[in-house]
DNA sequence: CATGAATGAGCCTTCATTCAT
DNA sequence: GATGAATGAAGGCTCATTCAT
């Protein structure tokens, strides 16, 4: 009923679908089934809307590293948080995709560029609160190595043609991390 | 002097930096020094000029993986190959954004969908190649993961706002596997 | 407090700054915190707000001359005609800018076509009842020449961009009337 | 045959017309027989085609100014400018009520502000070179309050519903100057 | 091989206006 | 009186592509 919150859903499903650059607004008209003048009515900007759907997406991202944040063991805290992190990549496939689309595109970052920054200091930090757990030393290193295995997975998994292994994957990971 | 290879060089510089959507061939025709009609002379359609450019990132690519083919022993080849990606990462960091961006966008996917297959099937095996040698059973898997872990650490070193420990990655990921 | 007379002063002062079709009418919202709902509950539409600002005006400039209908000798009323002219425009600078760009604006023009000729005529002839007490044949072209001299001086003076010496031409043109 | 001056025509024509604002480019094609693409290829914007419609309208009234320079006396000389200058108002019409728009304008004036400077500087100058001759302190003065009779007069005359006395004003200034 | 005029489709955005509440 | 969601038409502009020369 809400067709704000209309326009919001189904412009992040074609942003995911076709990129932002490759989504008319016009589209985003059709299936919301409203009129441009309302998107325009309650968003201003294209850029807008994009960066609303994006501190969605970060908020759901936030909240995973939230979950575990009770596990006081770091090794059964990581697993945990790799269990939940492959779960939710298989829910919300869609958004993960609008995520790396969205980050690795020079124009979409220069329109998120404060936002990115913020999530991703975020993250790093969050991650390296469980890493400093296990060692002393290179906790920072670990950190980011840590992150770029689950994006570098993300990736090959979300735009893969033939089916790729992420269950195994998955279970690597935690036997590796565990 | 040869502009055709003007128009490509110029082309492949500037879909880095800006994406091939938001690169109008006008740009293109600045930068090179020609005119519009040329362009279109040599590469038919933009689309042409995209997959051109994208083989000739893969042939660099695979130039990599395959100077290090001598190596016999399997530890030893790959932390040449680690080595010799990172280097190739820092020397043309532009060619290996534009391969991100080109390699997660829906549109330029469907551009070049089957280029993209090919050099994915040629990564994996020639990755499992090494691979099998260190184990039997599940050496498609220990591909699929390291090369995630590359294209994880190129992403968050090639898109990154502040310092990425580039080094101190490379170093750990060689410590780990030889 | 009265909101209908809030929304016609900021309109005013948008329409002299801007233009009319310059102005859209959310700004005059935000400029008179009201909502749009209430512009068109009050004017019904955009025509004819313009058309009350601009009987203001005329009302401004219809008082101009009646002030000084009861000086008797044809010369002292003209001095002092002048004399209020020129206090007048440095008071009410927007207001006469509002009055020429308006007057100038082939869409404008169209809105307040009727307007715009019952001014006109109530101007000439004021100013030809003066100057009839001083020549007896051509006082309906001194009244034209007169008229066209305040407004070219008008028209100079607001919207020069360099200082305008208005004080030495309204000082020449008392010289030369009395 | 040439299309770019089409385009020019008729963009003058209609911007005297209708206005700057209210002439869309789609009205300029449909009058010049071009696509909307053609304009932006000649012109990139519609504020550059307004600059070069007012830049050739300045070389138009310099011209005016420039014939009657060979004339020693001054008396004559102003004479003889006014007379070219009402002709000039007479035959380009349109191009006359077009400056007055576009001068009077907040939004044209913006556009052309250093044009008009330089044009307003122009005319100053080479008024006062003509009244320098006449009197030697304020030359200043009447050179500014005689450009304002003309504006005065060209802005009654070429706005005017009823017959405006255009000859008899005319004739009345050249009397007064001579 | 080389140029640039010309086209046309499509996109983002603005804005007056209506109407249910 | 007062609000703001919703509409729809129109406008400026971009850009890939074609074609005559």
């Amino acid at each position: 009923m809400d067709k704000r919150e209309q326009i919001l859903n189904i412009a992040t499903e074609l942003f995911s679908e076709n990129g932002f650059e490759k989504t008319p607004i016009s589209a985003i008209c059709e299936g919301a089934n409203v009129s441009k003048g309302l998107v325009f009515h309650h968003f201003k900007n294209k850029d807008i809307l994009l960066r609303e759907i994006f501190v969605r997406t970060t908020e759901i991202i936030g909240e995973l590293n939230r979950e575990q944040a009770r596990i006081s063991d770091p090794r059964q805290r990581l697993a945990a948080l790799i269990e939940s992190i492959f779960a939710s990549m298989i829910e919300h496939r869609k958004l993960y995709q609008f995520n790396l689309n969205v980050l690795l595109q020079p124009t979409t970052r220069a329109i998120l560029s404060d936002l990115i920054e913020e999530r991703a200091t975020m993250l790093l930090e969050t991650t390296e609160d469980i890493f400093s757990q296990l060692s002393k030393d290179n906790s920072r290193v670990l950190s980011h190595l840590f992150i770029a295995e689950i994006d570098g997975t993300a990736m090959n998994y979300l735009f893969s043609y033939d089916a790729f292994p992420l269950m195994l994957i998955k279970d690597e990971l935690i036997k590796k991390y565990s």
